[in-house]
DNA sequence: GTGGTCTAGACCACG
DNA sequence: GTGGTCTAGACCACT
């Protein structure tokens, strides 16, 4: 499920993170689902166990999975809200880089294209 | 014209080297131009020399300034178009965020009009 | 392993580079390989740690090595070939300075004396 | 006659000495010869005149021109064997590049080839 | 004055 | 422990 590039500049955990994130967002992770263990994921991705330790931290501290101790760390019934609250966020951030392609040399034609392209794409029951 | 904040997670040459190739990309820079030395900006941004030198460097190894001992920092003549081939990349990317958008509830018109928000206020000499 | 001359006139950073490139191109150091950490080559070189890191930065700009934060900095898969590759671009260099040798009364006798010494003394395992 | 290349890294004062060495090693200056005032010189390139005298005085403490105070500069009687010699001495550094060469996959008979064409187009009267 | 290199020593995030 | 960033201040070569 969980993989990681150990070479890549974006630090562990935090590929963890967004992953776990992305998991949840698309419904491969829903509500009430049990996380794998710190120790079993430490395992499987050759990672140092505070490693996977400091993600779930981070997804809990943003309460999207909540921590119970001894029986494990299970996502959180309001994470897919939270985390497309924040994801909607992003909005403010878009017109900026579209701006970039503009001046990049990338057509109206080419950008609306690709947003057609992905809304065309969504399997039906992503949306909300 | 440059300015920096130093709160933000982003290192500050790396903050002066985006702002130099926003300033070459919107034509605020243009080849031949000498860029502010590095004692200058490093007093006016009240930041290292050495901090302000690795931007230089930075953007130099890119291929984007010439930097000649002595003489001064100078715009290079293909540095637009450097800076443009590599945004264009950047158009690859775009559909995953826009994935995001879609899956946290952001609807196909708020793209699409935010797309064209930003041609239709793109300055006319500017190419598309 | 790494050894620098203090008393030259070519910058100690760029010593590093260039011996770490002769390592890879040698075979002596092969794609993921760890090459030293900064502070360990910063203490047997007596050299001081930036010094170091700016060769490694380089290095990696250069794709010839990844560095990880908090795991070390590894010999990238592609770059014997990455030097190969430059190194090749010496050749339409070599006219210039034979002719220069040329000019100066070596004769052609003791230019291809030379280049044969060279072919004959490889190691039989590397590639002509 | 003497041109320089004011965006390249190689110090104008260093371009002017090795034009300089050329032009005496090929012979278009010969023993004798009045070289360009400081004057002219810097006029002609829209160079500092320190700059050109620098090289000038390079020049002279090498011993390949003569400067006579209120008459000029002339090129000194042995600067072509002076040069030669020293050339000679790169000789030494030739295997090391060859066998560069020869690691990044330049074949045996390339690097003949290419000394063989300088040898065979070396003009008649050069030749010592 | 310019850019380039280097030292000394600090702090941070990551594992 | 690792690499990455930054400051403070120095020296050099070049124009």
């Amino acid at each position: 499920m969980f993989q990681i590039d150990l070479m890549s500049r974006k630090p562990v955990y935090e590929q963890l993170v967004e992953q776990a994130e992305q998991f949840i967002l698309t419904g491969v992770l829903v509500p009430g689902d049990r996380m794998p263990s710190v120790r079993s994921l430490s395992m499987t991705l050759s990672v140092n166990p505070n490693t996977v330790q400091k993600a779930i931290s981070e997804l809990d501290s943003r309460g999207l999975v909540k921590s119970v101790p001894g029986r494990g760390c299970f996502v959180s019934e309001d994470a897919k809200q939270r985390i497309a609250e924040k994801k909607r966020g992003n909005l403010e951030r878009l017109p900026e880089e579209i701006r970039e392609l503009a001046l990049s040399g990338v057509t109206r034609e080419q950008v609306i294209d690709c947003v057609n392209d992905v809304y065309n794409n969504l399997d039906g029951g992503e949306e909300l």
